[in-house]
DNA sequence: CATTTTTTACCTGATATCAGGTAAAAAAAA
DNA sequence: TTTTTTTTACCTGATATCAGGTAAAAAATG
C-alpha cells in the first residue's frame, strides 16, 4: 500500500531536501508540497492524503493550530511536526492537538525513516533530540528553580482555582494576613509581578499539582 | 541481557497481576516489588535497576514526583507509568518529568509487552487507550469551549506575562478603559472569577499561544 | 542540639482589579 | 447588504492586591 504524503514548509529548500530523503522510502509517495497551511487545507478538502509532514513555524496559521484543525475533520490522517530548534512545551502542545510525532530537521535519515514508519503504524514518535528535550528540563533548567513549600503549593493551587485571599484563608483555616504573607513570599521567590504571571509560570514548569 | 525490573503499586493484588504477566517475558526479571515510593527510593540507592513499572496514584509521594526524583539521579533508568483511569494532563506531566511511557492497567498483555520492549529500546510509549486520551480533547471537550478573539488573545497573553491593565494598554496602544472592557469580557466568556483562574484555564486548555 | 526553613500573624498605604452600567465605530459573517 | 461580532471607549464604586516593614512559634535539617 502506498501512503500519499504531503510536505508543508515555508522554505522551498527544506521542502526539496525532505522530498529527496523521502523519495527513497518504499510505500511513501509524495503527492504534493505546500508553502502554507491554507493551501494544504484547501487541498485535503478534495484529495486523499495519508501522511503530512509539516513545519511548525508557518506564516498565517502555525503548525499546532493547523494540526488541530486537520485532526478535527480527519482524525486518521498521520501528522508529523518538524522544526529546526524546539522547546518542550511546543512539542507537548503539538501532540495534545493530535500530532502523531515530532522530528527535528537535523535528524538523521534513519531517524526520519524510523519515525515515519512507526507513526504510520500508530505509534507516537519523537526523534532522539526531541526525546531528550522533552525530559531534560530536569537537569539544568529545573535545578535552579526553587520549589514551593507544602503550604505555598496549597495556596498557589487555590489561587489557580480563582480563590481570593479571604477564601483561601477560610479554606485552610488561616488568618487572612497569613495567606497574604504567603502570597507575597511566593511572588518574591519567583520574582513574579502578580498572580497571573505566577500561575502561568508554575503551570509551565509543572510546579503546581 | 536481563533487565532488572521493579514494580511499585499500593495494591498487592495489582502487583501480583503484573508480575504474572511479566514472568512470561524474556529478558525481564522482576527483582523486587514495592507498595510505596519511599521504599523504592531506598532500594535503588544500592541495587541496580533497569526498568520500573509504577502506579501513578501512590500514597505519600505520587508517581509523577517519584519519577522526577529518580530520573534526576538515574537518567538512564526506564520508567513506565500505570493507572486505571487517566486524564491527558497527567500523562503529559509524567512524560515531561522523564517518564518513558504510560500504560493503562486494562491494556492487553500484548500491549504491555510491546510497550515494555519499545521503552527499553528508547521509545516513548503509550498504550492504545492512552494515545486516544492524549489527542481527544478535540472531539467533545474543546468544541463547547468558546474561543478568544484575536484582541482577547493578545490581552490574555500579556496578562499571563504579568502585565497590568495600564501596561497592556501602553503595549497595544489602547485606552486603559478599553483593556479593562476586554478583561471583563474574557472573564465573563469563561465564567472565571479573576485572571489567575483565567490563565490556569487557558493554559490547561491550550487556548493561549 | 543548634541552625535554618517554614508557617503563622499583624500593620499601613498606594495602586489595581472587578462588577455594574452604556455605546459607537469597525470589521466580519450571513 | 443587512446582521452579528469585535473592537474601541467612558464612568463609578466596592473590594482586592501588592509592596513595605516586623516577628514569633513550629517544624525540618544538619
Amino acid at each position: 500500500m502506498n501512503y500519499k504524503t504531503v510536505i508543508v514548509d515555508d522554505h522551498p529548500i527544506v521542502i526539496s531536501g525532505i522530498a529527496g530523503l523521502l523519495s527513497d522510502l518504499e510505500n511513501i509517495v509524495i503527492v504534493e508540497k505546500f508553502e502554507s497551511g491554507v493551501a494544504l487545507l484547501e487541498y485535503i478538502e478534495d484529495h486523499k492524503v495519508d501522511l503530512i509532514l509539516m513545519d511548525i513555524f508557518l506564516p498565517v496559521i502555525n503548525g499546532v493550530d493547523l494540526c488541530k484543525t486537520i485532526k478535527q475533520k480527519y482524525p486518521k490522517m498521520v501528522i508529523i511536526g518538524m522544526s529546526s530548534q524546539s522547546e518542550r512545551s511546543l512539542v507537548m502542545q503539538f501532540i495534545q492537538n493530535g500530532g502523531n510525532g515530532y522530528v527535528l530537521k537535523n535528524a538523521s535519515f534513519d531517524e526520519f525513516k524510523d519515525c515515519i514508519y512507526k507513526a504510520i503504524e500508530g505509534e507516537i514518535v519523537f526523534s532522539e533530540e526531541v526525546k531528550t528535550i522533552i525530559s531534560q528540563p530536569l537537569s539544568e533548567e529545573l535545578e535552579r528553580i526553587p520549589s514551593l513549600s507544602r503550604r505555598e503549593r496549597d495556596i498557589a493551587l487555590l489561587l489557580s482555582q480563582g480563590k481570593s485571599t479571604q477564601e483561601i484563608a477560610d479554606d485552610l483555616f488561616l488568618s487572612f494576613l497569613t495567606v497574604q504573607t504567603h502570597r507575597r513570599n511566593i511572588l518574591q521567590k519567583y520574582k513574579m509581578k502578580n498572580v497571573a504571571e505566577l500561575i502561568a509560570f508554575l503551570l509551565k514548569n509543572n510546579l503546581l499539582n
